[in-house]
DNA sequence: CGAGACCATCGCG
DNA sequence: CGCGATGGTCTCG
């Protein structure tokens, strides 16, 4: 029964060249890091539950973040705004929401990391790595990552996966990365 | 106030 | 397809 987890080169291969919806470069080590499961991360595809979100300047100024126990900076809501805007059933990247703020995926990342507002309004599900694979949720990347309710969360808003993880479809049925943000009301 | 650490990335070799 | 480079932010002393 055992067998190997690794996928053959020959595989991704295939899978870059006829789904990859970005990029068509190689898939990277990550991906021989599934399966996502994480057993002590129960099961979770809620996309639904409505945190309380702070619009004012007022809220905001006094808002702690439950995650970090600390306010958060002008940037993190400056990132956590655009993420807002992503549609349902539609996803970005970190580049593209880097772009947007003239700032850096990682950067982007990092404030994903400590969002305190997901599922909503600050669906950061939404955001996948640049070449479409779903990357990280719950402040891990990939395999020791918890990619399967991140995963779970985007089916759940009707997008497709292959079996790697990689994005294939959005709701439209066609996959085209969400970067139509507006920036003048940050 | 400054230096160092960190990262749910990227893109090139 | 692996690995190092890189940019920006956060944290702590």
């Amino acid at each position: 029964m055992a067998k190997a987890k690794t996928i053959p080169a020959k595989s991704l291969q295939a899978i870059q060249e006829s789904k990859a919806p970005v990029n068509k470069k190689a898939a990277r080590s990550r991906v021989g890091k599934l399966p996502d499961a994480r057993a002590d991360v129960p099961f979770d595809d809620d996309v639904a539950e409505l945190k309380i979100y702070p619009r004012t300047v007022e809220d905001r100024a006094v808002y702690i973040n439950p995650k970090t126990n600390r306010k958060l900076t002008e940037f993190q809501f400056k990132v956590l705004d655009l993420c807002a805007q992503i549609p349902k059933g539609k996803v970005t990247t970190y580049k593209k929401m880097a772009d947007a703020v003239n700032s850096s995926p990682r950067a982007i990342g990092g404030v994903m990391r400590i969002n305190p507002f997901c599922p909503q309004p600050v669906p950061c599900h939404r955001v996948v790595a640049s070449d479409g694979f779903l990357g990280g949720f719950n402040g891990q990347w990939g395999a020791g990552g918890n990619m399967r309710n991140k995963r779970a969360k985007l089916e759940k808003e009707g997008c497709k996966f292959n079996a790697d993880g990689f994005i294939v479809a959005d709701k439209s049925g066609d996959f085209n990365v969400f970067g139509d943000f507006d920036t003048s009301k940050l």
